[in-house]
RNA sequence: GUCGGUGUGAUGGAAUUGGCAGACGUGACGGACUCAAAAUCCGUUGAUGGCAACAUCGUGUGGGUUCAAGUCCCACCACCGGCACCA
């Protein structure tokens, strides 16, 4: 027997695959099922892959190899999401081109890819920076603007004082900018806006229409955070002014003892001239504008807010005359800007109410003491001091009041959504150009589908304008054009889309990656939609998974797409942390390398630990003395050709044991639990080799269960048994159930819960002939012996437990 | 604060969903092979007591339901992740 030579195997293999195109997947094959598997395209950072990437990758790539092992036609593709800020950053550092940057990137994550053996059809590889397909990224954008759900706006963007750029959420780390710790404060630009809010109500119904994991299903839904409730108008006494609030308790009217406006309301404005503390309020609306982003996310923030003297807002339920306040802790973002206070059953209003002096008075009662804390108990309370809801149920008070609103006019049901607008520009170089153009008189165009892709121009520097304009503001021969609507002079938008617009849709471009017609043709959209299994972090729950169903839901309405939502499957795979428990990250210095894990062990020894290190939807730390026992138990597998012999040899443990193992590594494959199928493999090594042989067709078994795992060594072991044909075109095993169970079973003897003995029976054993057992056999009698027997609970196959006194 | 998750040997983690707690791997200890080491192979390994058979205890804490609880219920603690003045 040779030695595992894991390195030259691995490359042996890797090179039949490429040259077959073993892993080709078909548009056009109706004999098989077809299955999607779609993982997360990698960003290609200089830093190379780490070990994190390949655990999503791998447990996909089981279950791709697995599936077309089933008889599917199973279509797994890979790509680059290629655009976006550390490229960027790096290329101004650097002075090299961001699209050599990719490109050195890109080379090197798919040298890396490739050795570790991934079954993807590297036909159908995507690139986002790629002008062909970024031309399609454009074309969707397009689209939008022209239904109306692209519009332009004036949004706080975080500026850094000290890089005089705009940052990203994510570059901002506690107020402060994370590259040169400089503060970032809020600056106004006019910004590019999607109205993802337009689809808020379907992203949250059409969840039902999929498999995904429960909690990102209610992460997604506490985002987009629905909340049902009223509008009521508040006149403002002695004018025609109304103040609209909006409250999820309208039941609570009666308990309204002030109203609140954030302090950017209009109606302050409006009403300047009859306010008494004009200066005071024009302090404060001055000192919440200028709190930063820091200061407002506070933890012990302490409620703060001024009285707009002279002006009363009259309750429409009991005409009562309240008094107005403003408030930071009101926001100008969500529902109307404005609320009424119930401090009685408002832990907010309750905290501010105290705090100034200012009246609770109780409307739900049953519950504490409203003059120390607020009551907020929806189910329990009954309505009190509340006119004709009084004696109601916290539940029958929402719906009269609602209707007695509606019928007086002065209020309606309203649904909101914390949900907001996505800010869908950048003032950056490295990103797909906006493909419109700013025209004096015709306002804002959209370019001809005919001169799309528009290609980024060439650029001497990279770096944002001094004002925080993009980069593209300086190619001004690129910015000179003629209006596509009259054909004046006119100028091209130049910021650029953000990094989620490429990973938006680009699983529909690896269904016919080559199409130049359309983003992919409708056959080939309609053969593979929607994706059937998709892998990826929980820390893109929110906005790229949100993201990518808004598009795809609009591409539907517009008849592009056949699905209403673009994933059937969702699962996720939890982090990988270093050895010392911690956050992989290069400044802790506990990040692996998978180079060094398959130059030291091979791409299989990676593959088989990275599924073996723990369940897979949750975080584990990696161990190097971990992956050293995978590759022992890889070493045993090679070993194993010595215990191979000809002929029916035959072991009626061995073959129980094989069905069995057949049977839990096919089930918890599709569960994901590829750590206990794996050492369900293991168990079988060790049983195999306790017998010292194997015959050819439980070897035959053995290697596929294995195969998909690590492919490249169950490969080379079936050439040298001299097995026809390659082991990634035979069949999955199947098992016969028949053959996995015992003729015997051990069962457990229990005297009161506890423990005693064990026995064989035989495994068919029924209950009422187990209790018949426990009466005369003698083990069990020995136990019972001169007690009283007060009952017996047999559990077939499992165990007998006798309750004596 | 709130939503979600987790808590099991020295250690990473198993436990067919209420039925033998600790599969499999790592480490440790003992042994074989070796001049020796590495590699490999075999055995032991939750704790306490006992020469032993065995007994008692044991899944974050405290209660409960049950013949039976890591698993179900109630209350709490710790850690991790999301959101955070969303009315």
């Amino acid at each position: 027997m040779q030695e595992y030579n894991f390195n030259s195997i691995e490359q042996k293999w890797q090179k039949v695959w490429d040259d077959n195109k073993t892993f080709k997947a078909s548009n056009n094959d109706t004999t098989k099922p077809k299955t999607f598997f779609l993982v997360e395209f990698p960003y290609p950072s200089g830093q190379g892959l780490h070990v994190g990437h390949p655990r999503s990758y791998t447990a996909l790539d089981i279950l791709a190899r697995k599936r077309r092992l089933d008889g599917h036609n199973v279509l797994y593709p890979i790509g680059w999401d290629a655009f976006g800020l550390p490229t960027e950053n790096f290329a101004i550092k650097n002075k090299i081109h961001p699209k050599i940057v990719t490109e050195n990137n890109v080379a090197n994550f798919k040298r890396q890819l490739k050795s570790i053996g991934f079954s993807f059809d590297w036909d159908r590889e995507i690139n986002t920076t790629d002008p062909s397909y970024y031309k399609w990224t454009q074309w969707i954008f397009l689209q939008m603007f022209k239904h109306g759900l692209a519009y332009k706006q004036e949004m706080p963007i975080n500026w850094c004082m000290g890089c005089k750029v705009g940052l990203a959420n994510e570059e901002v780390v506690n107020g402060v900018c994370e590259r040169c710790g400089s503060e970032v404060v809020q600056k106004n630009k006019s910004q590019w806006m999607l109205k993802i809010t337009q689809y808020a109500q379907r992203l949250i119904d059409d969840l039902d229409e999929t498999d995904y994991i429960e909690k990102v299903k209610t992460q997604q839904k506490n985002w987009i955070g629905r909340s049902e409730g009223a509008e009521v108008d508040f006149a403002v006494d002695g004018t025609d002014e109304k103040i609209r609030v909006y409250t999820t308790r309208p039941d609570t009217l009666f308990g309204a003892t002030y109203v609140v406006l954030s302090p950017e309301h209009p109606l302050i404005e409006k009403l300047a001239d009859k306010i008494g503390n004009l200066d005071a309020v024009k302090e404060y609306q001055l000192m919440a504008s200028k709190k930063s982003d820091f200061e407002r996310t506070e933890l012990t923030k302490e409620k703060t807010g001024v009285p707009l003297e002279g002006i009363y807002a009259i309750d429409p339920v009991n005409d009562a005359k309240v008094p107005v306040w403003i408030s930071d802790y009101v926001l100008t973002t969500y529902g109307t800007g404005a609320i009424m206070a119930v401090p009685a059953h408002d832990t907010r209003d309750f905290e501010f109410a105290k705090k100034f002096g200012l009246p609770i008075i109780e409307v739900v009662g049953g519950g504490k003491n409203i003059q120390e804390e607020a009551f907020t108990d929806v189910e329990t309370g009954i309505m009190v001091n509340s006119g004709f809801l009084t004696g109601l149920s916290v539940e029958e008070a929402k719906k009269k009041i609602i209707d007695f609103l509606e019928e007086k006019g002065v209020g309606t049901r309203k649904v909101n959504f914390k949900l907001r607008d996505w800010v869908f520009s950048r003032q950056r170089y490295w990103g797909e150009p906006i493909p419109l153009v700013k025209c004096e008189k015709c306002g804002w165009v959209p370019l001809p589908e005919s001169e799309l892709p528009l290609v980024l121009p060439e650029l001497e520097s990279f770096e944002p304008g001094e004002n925080g304009e993009s980069p593209l503001a300086k190619a001004y021969d690129w910015i000179k054009t003629a209006c596509p609507s009259c054909g004046g002079e006119a100028e091209r938008e130049t910021d650029t889309m953000p990094q989620w617009a490429g990973s938006s849709w680009y699983f529909l471009r690896y269904m016919d990656p080559d199409c130049d017609t359309a983003l992919a043709s409708p056959e080939a959209l309609k053969y593979w939609t929607p994706v059937d299994w998709y892998n990826g972090g929980m820390e893109h729950t929110t906005l790229h998974l949100l993201y990518s169903r808004f598009w795809h839901k609009f591409l539907y309405d517009i008849g592009v797409v056949p699905t209403k939502e673009p994933y059937y499957k969702r699962t996720s795979h939890g982090m990988i942390l270093g050895e010392n428990h911690e956050k992989m990250s290069k400044s802790r210095g506990n990040v692996v390398n998978p180079d060094d894990i398959v130059n030291t062990y091979g791409a299989d020894t990676l593959r088989t630990y990275e599924m073996f290190i723990g369940a897979f939807d949750q975080s584990t730390p990696w161990a190097t003395n971990g992956v050293e026992g995978c590759f022992r138990f890889l070493k045993r597998v090679w070993g194993m050709q010595e215990l191979l012999v000809e002929g029916d040899v035959y072991s009626a443990e061995l073959e129980k044991a094989m069905h069995k193992a057949v049977a839990k590594v096919t089930d918890d494959t599709e569960k994901m639990k590829f750590n206990t199928a794996i050492a369900t493999l293991m168990a079988l090594t060790n049983d195999i080799y306790k017998l010292g042989k194997i015959n050819k067709a439980e070897f035959k078994t053995f290697l596929t269960l294995l195969n998909p795992t690590a492919p490249h060594i169950t490969e080379e072991l079936w050439q040298i048994a001299g097995f026809e044909g390659q082991i990634s075109q035979q069949s999955w095993p199947v098992y016969d159930p028949a053959k996995t169970v015992d003729n015997e079973v051990e069962i457990v003897i229990q005297i009161c819960g506890k423990v005693k003995s064990r026995v064989m029976i035989p495994a068919d054993m029924d209950k009422t002939a187990m209790e018949e057992f426990a009466k005369t056999n003698e083990t069990v009698t020995a136990l019972t012996e001169g007690k009283e027997i007060v009952k017996i609970i047999a559990v077939p196959g499992k165990l007998l437990n006798i309750v004596v006194k």
